[in-house]
DNA sequence: CTGAAAGCGCTTACAG
DNA sequence: CTGAAAGCGCTTACAG
């Protein structure tokens, strides 16, 4: 393997100067097209190989995102990643992905990397008990960077923050469950105290007690564990839950299962995040549906511009959700 | 914001010349102790950066490893893929990952991009129906590369293969689904004609044969939906069956609840993969337990060998797999 | 153990 | 529309 071409061999081959072969590369239309022609053909016969990490070092950009996630095995975020980093790639940037797994430090020495590998810009959905100073590092650098999906850090002014309009979700869930007959209405899964649990938490708790009944929360670890568990830790005249996720939620649906309980009957069960599951599962699950897809992009796109235009997002800025009610909640079979 | 500081500010500010800065940098151990530490107070003092553009320039190495993965919401390859991510994180390397949506097309740009961008590595589970060419341009850019999980090019000596031993697989969940009395045993799912299907089959066409039984083979789409769909078009004397996937399983898992049929009395059924869904769903599910974290680990491993010390990983590599037997073909509850 | 010098492969004004 | 020249921030022999 002898070294790769460089563009002083292109502009020998195709018998132009180096600057021109860079013109080209850039596709300036300043370059004749049978010049433009001569320099593509010049390259593909030498297997030429454009070398980013000398033009970012020119340019001082790389074409690279950062994305740094809190837990990518979960599948709400895998597809936030997924759409996210196919949306950037139609728009020619590579995406460095990265698991901080819920550690801070992690995360942090995660988001120095990539600020030390280039990036143009960073999308961080944080762990929490960051260690404060994450973000620190990416202001010095200066660098847009975007909080999506949780907040860690309150400075939305430089970091933005976009996520989804979670207590409306849960609101909406309550009055439906309320409309199906359900007298007492439990929320079941999340951490206490986290903002999102708080959040998903709001809209139940205010239509509770607009309603005036009575509320009964039952916080625990975001997964199908815990919805197993909570099944028998759940007061005898709970008829009715939200799960503060649909990892709870389908863990709950196992749970009954087990039990012999027929949800949509006996008991009426609503999810959170309307992962691809819930509509596979039997009883099929009711949840509050996010569209991933749709803010993913959205989220591509208002980075784009912060990094393409100078134009920054919104300090916070909130999707809407849905509700997609079926069998667990109304008991009518699809 | 004023411009980044280099290494010549941090020499300045430390009084050192910048080489010297520069062998900091590289943590070599020529630099005496006082020195290493004046530079590196000098480094926090004014927020210097690393810039790793600069340095790839230079030593054509970037620490940059790529993945591209044909289908990145499945489970089975974003666990993959986590772990690899996490493994290289740990070894100083950050991942440059793609979903080519198994568009053989978009996963030709998404490697060249890569290779623009100057990885050390490659690695690939690819899109079936490739174009052909992927790989041409790793070649010629005479980078490390591997298959992972599937094999398109055949070409394993340069490219070689990593992936799982899954006729023994599928052997051993046929031979457990006689043990446990299936008088008429199927396998379920997996395009026919695909190599890991044909694989993943062979294992129990093997079995069936020397049994001197009858196969029954299903073949369809590696989803949910195709599992369910699947429980109705199964021969009446058909007991038992294996599925190409735990996704199918899952499916048929759901299609046999929504027939009131009990799995592991009434059915016996086993899936592929293992995925966690395995354990949390009611019945919980048998099926053939792929490490996948000792897998991606294993192929960390390889590459960083490959990279480093110029170790050419094996041109075929089979991980061994296990059968995890639970409810859904045994009957009996944990 | 440290310094001076060359060079990695591009981009970017600036001429022409 | 194209060419000659400078420079991006490092690393790497080579002296000393």
């Amino acid at each position: 393997m002898t070294r790769r071409p460089t563009i002083l061999d292109v502009a020998a081959r195709a018998g132009v100067s180096k600057s021109t072969v860079s013109l080209v590369l850039q596709n300036s239309k300043q370059v004749k097209s049978e010049t433009r022609e001569a320099v593509r053909a010049a390259m593909a016969e030498i297997g030429y190989v454009y070398n980013r990490a000398a033009a970012q070092m020119r340019s001082q950009s790389a074409g690279l995102v950062g994305l740094v996630i809190n837990d990518l095995r979960n599948p709400f975020f895998t597809e936030f990643a997924t759409v996210l980093q196919m949306t950037l790639a139609a728009k020619g940037y590579a995406t460095v992905i990265a698991n901080s797994d819920e550690d801070a430090d992690l995360q942090a020495k995660l988001m120095g990397s990539m600020i030390e590998h280039g990036v143009s810009a960073l999308v961080v959905s944080p762990a929490y008990d960051e260690s404060g100073d994450a973000f620190d590092q990416v202001e010095r650098a200066g660098i847009p960077a975007m909080q999506v999906l949780r907040k860690t850090d309150p400075r939305t002014g430089l970091f933005p923050f976009a996520s989804f309009d979670y207590a409306a979700g849960s609101a909406r869930a309550t009055r439906h469950l309320m409309n199906q007959g359900a007298k007492r209405i439990a929320f079941v899964g999340g951490m206490e105290g986290r903002a999102i649990t708080e959040e998903r938490k709001s809209g139940y708790l205010a239509e509770i007690k607009r309603a005036g009944a009575e509320p009964f929360t039952l916080h625990g670890r975001s997964s199908r564990g815990f919805g197993v568990e909570a099944v028998h830790a759940l007061s005898k005249d709970v008829d009715a839950a939200i799960c503060f996720n649909d990892l709870v939620a389908l863990g709950m649906l196992s749970g009954f299962a087990r039990e012999g309980v027929e949800l949509g009957r006996d008991f009426r069960l609503v999810g959170f995040d309307d992962i691809e599951d819930c509509a596979q599962v039997w009883p099929q699950l009711s949840s509050v549906a996010c569209d991933i897809e749709g803010f993913a992009k959205g989220v591509a796109d208002g980075l784009l511009a912060w990094m393409q235009d100078g134009v920054t997002p919104p300090p916070e800025y909130r999707a809407p959700v849905d509700l997609v009610a079926r069998t667990s909640s109304t008991g009518r079979n699809p």
